[in-house]
DNA sequence: CCGTATCCAGGCCGATACTG
DNA sequence: CAGTATCGGCCTGGATACGG
C-alpha cells in the first residue's frame, strides 16, 4: 500500500473486500447467531431443540435472530399445522455456502484462544 | 443432531465452534475493523493513511478501533520519535493469521451480495 | 409448543471541540 | 501529525408477562 503501481485497482479489491466482510459481518454477526448456525449445520431442528440446547437464550431473542437469518435467506422456517405445533428450522442452500467460512472462523477462533490464553464464555 | 450417537461429543463441538465463532467475531467485529484489516494486509501504514483511506471515519472511531485490535494483539503500533510525529500500523504474526479467515468472510460476503442483489454501503 | 408485547438499561458510535 | 475529551442519540439485547 505504501507506493502501489496501480492505486485505482487497490482500491477497488479494498472496497470490495472490506464490502464483503462487512456483508458477512451484519448476516452472521448477532449475540446468539454463532450458536444458532452451529447447531443448524448438523442438521434441522425444532424451535423447542434450539431453545433448550443454546443455555441463556431468551425467546425473544431466538425469535429474532431465527427471523433476522430467515430474512436473510439463511435458514428455512417449516411450519407443520400439527397440534401441538411443531416448527423446524434448517439451512438453506444459500446458508449451507457459508460452511467454510464458518469452519475459517471457527479455527480462527480457537487458534486465537489458545494463543492468547484469553477465554470466552458464549456458547 | 436429531438422534446423535454421541450427544457428549456432538455437545462438546458445538461449545468449541460456537465459541471459536463468537472469539473471532468479538476481535474483527467492530464498525470499521474489517476496512482496517483490508487495508493493513497489504503492508504498514500511518494513521493519518489510514484515515485518508477509510471514508467517513471519525478519528474517535479509528483510534477506538485501533486501540481494540492492538490490545487483542492483532496490530502492533510502532511510534517514532520525529517531530513532525509519526505513527505505523501493521499486522502482528497473530493477526498474520487471520488471513484465512478475512478471506473466506469476503469471498461469502461477496457471493451473498451477488446472490441477493442486496448490497452494503460500507467501505 | 411456539411464539408476541412491552419496558428499559448499557454500550456503540457519530459529531464536535480541543491538545502535545 | 496524531491523537483526547465530552456529550448525546440510537440500537441491541435482556427481563418479564401474556397469547394462539
Amino acid at each position: 500500500m505504501r507506493k502501489p503501481t496501480s492505486t485505482n485497482a487497490l482500491n477497488e479489491k479494498l472496497i470490495t473486500d472490506s464490502c464483503g466482510m462487512a456483508n458477512a459481518l451484519r448476516v452472521l454477526g448477532g449475540r446468539w447467531k454463532p450458536a444458532i448456525l452451529c447447531r443448524l449445520r448438523y442438521g434441522t431442528m425444532r424451535y423447542g431443540e434450539l431453545k433448550k440446547s443454546i443455555e441463556g437464550i431468551s425467546e425473544r431473542m431466538l425469535v429474532a435472530q431465527l427471523r433476522e437469518l430467515e430474512n436473510d435467506g439463511i435458514i428455512k422456517r417449516m411450519v407443520y399445522p400439527e397440534v401441538p405445533p411443531r416448527v423446524e428450522y434448517k439451512l438453506t442452500d444459500l446458508g449451507l455456502t457459508m460452511q467454510p467460512m464458518l469452519i475459517a472462523m471457527s479455527d480462527w477462533g480457537n487458534l486465537y484462544r489458545e494463543t492468547t490464553e484469553k477465554q470466552m464464555v458464549e456458547i
